[in-house]
DNA sequence: TCTGGGGTCCTAGGACCC
DNA sequence: TCTGGGGTCCTAGGACCC
């Protein structure tokens, strides 16, 4: 038997269409004890909208995705919290669960920021709800983060599971489907728009067949849904019926790497626009490094603000091949200036600049050319200095001439909590 | 007025070759 | 030169995920 479970920490959020929140709140309390209980949004960047609320402020009625400046007032008059995305301290936190869950498991796969699989398997099938519990227990001690926790014999099924136990009271955050009396009940219960693997696209289709519930889809006709979907929903279906499709994957090799933001204030200036694609490819390439990993590829895109709709719209993208893999980052700025040559068109406000390190391979496997022009041993070693200063220092500590001195596209954070656990001159703001 | 950022997989279709 | 059939590779786009 396989036992996969499932755990959630910090709750997610979803796309756009379709906001749920992400429980951030949680980490901003791990500091400020003080706001347990109190009503706390989370800003996403540039401080634009609220991505994440307390279940207090819920209840004050602010809405997930609301604009900042449209619950103002209200949040001024409530003395609600307010706190800019601070995504080093979320993902430091998350290192420390994932640290954590790895005490109760020889597999572990992490999934995301705020989740994570176990493998039980060869576990003791009838404790496997008290195993939960103590995991659960265990880690909201040692982290002072809450999480949940879905047992099953699928990863499908697990965060079905984890899903009702964040939902029901009597399961209390840790619900075990294994071979499950209620399994059908469980089913049931669950909307299929709900069920990891269905989108908003398939759950309409879906719906429109008379298919409303995970049960409805788990006994849904085979020859059916091989004709009228895509091959992957197929398997959601089977890890639905409890036949295992998808294995626990330690640290899969990533095959692609981006980085992009909006601008704080639109930018129609190429120079800095150039500035701000130096910046996302020196960002990207010290993950790149991080990661152990080289590009063959690397794209630039740039597009101006689909919302605003009477401005005149424009959005494009264009990649450069490079021969030889590439981690450093001199070279990769110098081919994201070629590409953002390329693409750029004058008169247009831009909204948005990203780049993406395409095609990438490990940087110990790269392949030599004969002709290369530069010194690669000695680039190396420069990277890795520069990237011990950042790590030491605090990220861009030391930067690319390229990347600007005032950078006006920073975001605006205006609000954003110091960066506790990675930052030693930070670390003096907590506050009690 | 605001509307994030970072990924994977599958499929269709065009280019090119034999 | 014309023809059909079939293969591979690449890219773009759309679905999904967090």
């Amino acid at each position: 038997m396989t036992g996969n479970c499932h755990v959630r920490f910090l709750e997610g959020w979803e796309t756009a269409t379709s906001p749920r929140l992400l429980d951030y709140a949680s980490c901003e309390r791990v500091f400020r004890p003080a706001l347990v209980g109190k009503p706390i949004v989370v800003l996403s960047n540039n401080d634009g909208c609220i991505i994440a609320r307390s279940n207090e402020a819920k209840a004050l009625g602010i809405r997930m995705g609301e604009p900042f400046y449209k619950a103002k007032a209200l949040i001024q008059a409530q003395q609600v919290q307010v706190f800019s995305a601070n995504f080093t301290l979320y993902g430091d936190l998350s290192a420390r669960v994932m640290n954590s869950l790895a005490e109760f498991t020889p597999e572990l796969e992490i999934y995301s920021v705020d989740e994570a699989f176990l493998n039980l398997t060869g576990f003791d099938r009838a404790n496997l709800n008290a195993y939960g519990r103590q995991i659960k227990r265990s880690v909201e001690q040692w982290t002072g983060i809450p999480l949940s926790v879905g047992i099953a014999e699928t990863k499908t099924l697990a965060k079905l599971a984890n899903h009702l136990a964040k939902k029901s009271k009597k399961a209390n955050g840790v619900l075990d489907l294994t071979h499950s009396k209620y399994r059908k009940d469980a089913l049931q219960q669950v909307k299929v728009a709900d069920v990891w693997g269905v989108g908003r696209q398939y759950a309409e289709k879906l719906n429109s067949k008379g298919i409303h519930s995970a049960f409805d889809l788990q006994q849904a006709d085979d020859a059916w849904l091989m004709h009228t979907f895509p091959v992957p929903l197929m398997r959601t279906v089977q890890e639905l019926r409890g036949v295992a499709c998808l294995s626990i994957e330690q640290a899969p090799l990533p095959k692609s790497l981006v980085c992009s933001r909006s601008f704080a204030q639109p930018e129609e200036n190429l120079d800095r626009l150039k500035e701000s694609v130096a910046a996302y490819t020196a960002h990207a390439a010290e993950r790149l490094r991080k990661a152990g990993m080289a590009c063959h590829r690397l794209l630039v895109f740039v597009q101006t603000n689909r919302f605003r709709q009477s401005a005149p719209q424009y959005a494009n993208s264009t990649s450069i091949a490079l021969i030889t893999a590439s981690q450093d980052t001199s070279e990769l700025i110098q081919a994201a200036h070629q590409a953002l040559r390329h693409i750029y068109k004058e008169g247009y406000a831009y909204q948005k600049a990203g780049v993406m390190l395409l095609d990438l391979v490990p940087f110990n496997a790269v392949q030599g050319n004969l002709f290369d022009p530069l010194d690669r041993a000695k680039r190396s070693v420069l990277m890795s200095a520069m990237d011990q200063i950042n790590q030491d220092f605090g990220m861009g500590a030391i930067r690319y001439a390229a990347e600007g001195l005032r950078p006006r596209w920073r975001m605006k954070q205006e609000h954003r909590s110091p960066r506790y656990t990675t930052c030693w001159s930070e670390l003096a703001q907590v506050n009690t």
